[in-house]
DNA sequence: TTAGGTGCAAATTCTTTGCACCCTG
DNA sequence: CAGGGTGCAAAGAATTTGCACCTAA
């Protein structure tokens, strides 16, 4: 699935802009992977994203890729799903629940369900498949973080 | 933070009875790593059950470790955080938006917002920090997967 | 020109696997 | 007592880092 063009150039002239002003090169191997993730709708990881990249520039490294997608993420111009460069964590509560996760240290709490298993989903949705359940995430900052360091910048 | 001693004590009586069902032996280190699961509320990865464990039965090996928290897995008794054991996915769609996510084959897509990002946070959670954003992700099997395998068991 | 960026290869970190011994059922 | 489960050590995957060369500004 493609994201279409005028959203795509968008984009990039955004990331161009963002670049600019922090002070971040704009070399061929930042723009070709940008423009990769950038024109996906499938949220690749940095293998599938090398390996696209690979086809238009074949001496891209994978490193290469790493260090631009967690420098894209740094300048707040991607995101990651899931939140952290981090291992599998585990779970002993099954019943339908949600998360509050801080931003900071990842420190994730459990909250019941206020019945939001069952949101309605937007039609779009419905044709992506079949849908069995309904998660929350409420992302912020925890109290410890908050403590240590109040709100603002960063 | 502690589950409470009901609570964790039923969810030890359920492994039992779910093991045996399953022809799963219950030896020392299973019971171990699941009642450190089961009892924490910080959703641990296999690291920091390992270390927990160790304290009690220091003959543990991380391995053992992994393959039970799977094992665990596998038999619904414990859940993962974020889905699969896979590497980290990047998204250059930065405005606040949903997923879909398919359980079999990670599929993920995005969709638009229909009004979640402020879902109303219930009050428990407001104890646990300053919520920024809200995040909903809707699970389910995707449109392929059902054609490859219409849906019933597993 | 020149600091920041790149490719390469090696290092780390997280997770899985093969194998011989052990213990639950 | 038999077959599944365990510990150990080594293999694999994913990701990061050190370094000398290269290139955008």
């Amino acid at each position: 699935m493609k994201v279409d063009n005028e959203k795509l150039n968008e984009r990039i002239a955004r990331f161009h802009t963002l670049a600019r002003e922090a002070g971040i090169r704009l070399t061929h191997q930042r723009l070709e992977i940008f423009r990769e993730v950038a024109s996906s709708e499938e949220h690749p990881d940095a293998e599938s994203v090398y390996r696209s990249v690979k086809r238009r520039m074949p001496t891209v490294s994978l490193d290469t890729v790493y260090r631009t997608l967690w420098m894209l993420t740094d300048l707040g111009i991607i995101g990651t799903l899931s939140g952290k460069r981090k291992s599998v964590r585990f779970d002993a509560n099954i019943q339908p629940h949600h998360h509050f996760v801080c931003i900071r240290c990842g420190m994730t709490r459990d909250f019941e369900d206020p019945g939001y298993a069952r949101l309605a989903a937007p039609e779009q949705v419905e044709q992506y498949g079949h849908i069995l359940e309904s998660r929350v995430e409420m992302r912020g900052i925890c109290g410890e973080c908050l403590r240590k360091e109040p709100m603002n910048g960063s």
